[in-house]
DNA sequence: TAATTAATCGAAAACGTTTTCGATTTTACC
DNA sequence: GGTAAAATCGAAAACGTTTTCGATTAATTA
């Protein structure tokens, strides 16, 4: 019924409460004999030392927070994976908690999260993300935090991150490769950093190509969803006859594209080259499949967590800080949607 | 730097730990104006009760533990947002723990939580898991627990499926309604209850239209990946030539399958017809969209929350409780991969 | 004014563990 | 046998909160 506590071993075996906790932690000041006598008890009784009361006097949860704009994503998913699977290693928990894309829900879960005085806090940020206080708060009280994918530069802490710029640009570069000439880009929200970074690593592309820069090619999306995607290919045509290639933010965005084209009879790649981001499973399965850049969502997961793992020791041992910023590598992966075949 | 406590409060303000618990939660033998002078002092030195001691206290954590099979998939990460939606206006916490498909895992991870104290746990179950006595111990020590999806029947607990036999039983009679005479089923392993169910729901289907039952037309699948679809659609070509249907255990390998057709010239659903299960994202996207039973995650999610709740609330109050099984329907949905155009 | 009631406060125990440090016992040695 | 060293144990404080119950003060009534 009630758990078993070390109380309930000592007064059984006629000992302190004391030796009963040395002797299942192998104290050396514990004769050989009441260790084996407690260590049985403990198993027969089936005891689990009390997490509150071992947390209230360690001062430690052995448990960090994750914040996510997204669960069912893709990637957000690859990388709470690597988050849980590298935290398993070290016997850590993980509480995971959803912004919805929304500051004020971001907020407020970071503010339930270290309530609840979790050793560490793992945040992609939201959209909606243009004020920085609350990240800033935590880094006065010293909470360990590690940003990753979508960061905010300013807030000085450790991130893992991807070269959103120069994989814009690779892939820009690899549409003017295969020969497009005109080609728009559908972009994320005007806030988060990944976005900008990925439409000025289009525009350098371009510019570095001596292709000149036309702002009404570039389309800025809300909410980067498949509908989404088939509207503006939609309005694109209305728009411009002339546009043979896009760089499209994100795969999601580009499939609703890909799919808008198929449906209008729009040849892709012959008549538009399409490129998306972020090596969703789902684009190598669609027709035609769609080149993009991968994302190691699973390899950042765990990055991410490694370098948390490493602040929260060192802040245990009162040793200086230096936050690190890891930079992970991307991949051009070229498919159907932007080949070209004879 | 260290977080404020009530006893730094009440030794600034000269009173007791105790009136500034009790000003803190509005107790009535409080005056008012010393209510105000605890409430501004905690508003400005930020005070944030520690959860540790208030856990100890009250042994409860407010955190209720979740394990999944595997977070990178669709219906599971839909699972997983209902749950977490639901639990965030009960001020509930979510530990997330993956089981990978093991039996050994998920063993481990069931202790990580009862350890961890967590008030509730919610699990879908592992394929390799075929002995249930880790999860009848937690009955015995009436740790509360709900089941959803992947459950044992056999463990008295509360419950939250759908019913995969007649789904199945749908989903096949829709594939002889459309004049499907010879229809294959693609399985999932042997354990699981819901691969078992909607084998029996094809069967019967089969047999309820007279159609005689072939044991060489189901393929038992391990993994259930894409590339085993591909692998058993290529497998089912050689094996025979007269199939013109087939009802696969869930939309991914009905991807993989559809995939392989598309590359070996098989025209689905002029050549087979196919019908997949649990209406994934990519199912509205691929080349031909696929027939599927919608089973509805979010739902699931919040739903198995909700039971957890009662249970939790129950227990604390002593009161009997009384395990329930909930059912959600589904829905059949007819797309390109299983219609009839003339 | 004295007695009663209401209002306000705080001491103390409890939750279960960890850890320090002093006390006791046993063993080893001359 | 006496002393020193080693081995073994346990009392007690601490972590920060909640809650009971008794104590004190202020307000009310006869």
């Amino acid at each position: 019924m009630k758990p078993v506590t070390l109380k309930q071993i000592a007064e059984t075996l006629g000992i302190s409460i004391t030796t009963v906790s040395k002797a299942l932690k192998d104290y050396p000041d514990v004769s050989k004999k009441t260790k084996r006598l407690v260590k049985e008890l403990a198993k027969t009784l089936n005891y689990k030392p009390n997490a509150f009361a071992v947390n209230l006097r360690r001062s430690e949860s052995k448990t960090i927070g994750l914040i996510i704009p997204e669960v069912v994503h893709h990637f957000f998913s690859s990388v709470i994976k690597g988050i849980i699977s590298q935290a398993e290693t070290k016997g850590y928990l993980v509480i995971i908690l959803q912004s919805n894309e929304s500051y004020e829900l971001e907020k407020k879960q970071l503010d339930l999260l270290i309530s609840q005085r979790v050793d560490g806090i793992l945040i992609s940020l939201a959209n909606g993300t243009a004020d920085f206080k609350h990240l800033e708060n935590l880094m006065i009280q010293e909470v360990p935090l590690v940003m990753f994918d979508k960061i905010a530069k300013i807030v000085n802490c450790s991130k893992v991150i991807i070269n959103d710029r120069k994989a814009a640009y690779i892939a820009t570069q690899h549409l003017i490769d295969i020969g497009c000439k005109r080609i728009a880009h559908f972009r994320g929200p005007l806030l988060p950093q990944n976005s900008i970074d990925r439409f000025l690593g289009y525009k350098k592309a371009l510019t570095d190509n001596n292709i000149p820069y036309d702002p009404s090619l570039v389309y800025i999306l809300n909410d980067m969803s498949f509908d989404e995607g088939t509207f503006y290919a939609n309005q694109l045509l209305k728009d411009h006859t002339d546009v043979d290639g896009i760089f499209i933010n994100t795969d999601l965005v580009a499939i609703g594209a890909i799919t808008a084209f198929n449906k209008r009879g729009i040849k892709v790649p012959e008549d538009i080259a399409i490129i998306g981001f972020s090596n969703w499973f789902m684009s190598s399965v669609i027709s035609p499949t769609l080149s993009t850049i991968d994302q190691p969502g699973f390899l950042m997961g765990k990055t991410a967590f490694k370098l948390l793992y490493k602040e929260i020791k060192k802040r245990k041992k009162k040793e200086p800080i230096t936050f690190k910023t890891v930079e992970l590598e991307t991949k051009l992966i070229v498919r159907e949607s932007s080949k070209t075949e004879i």
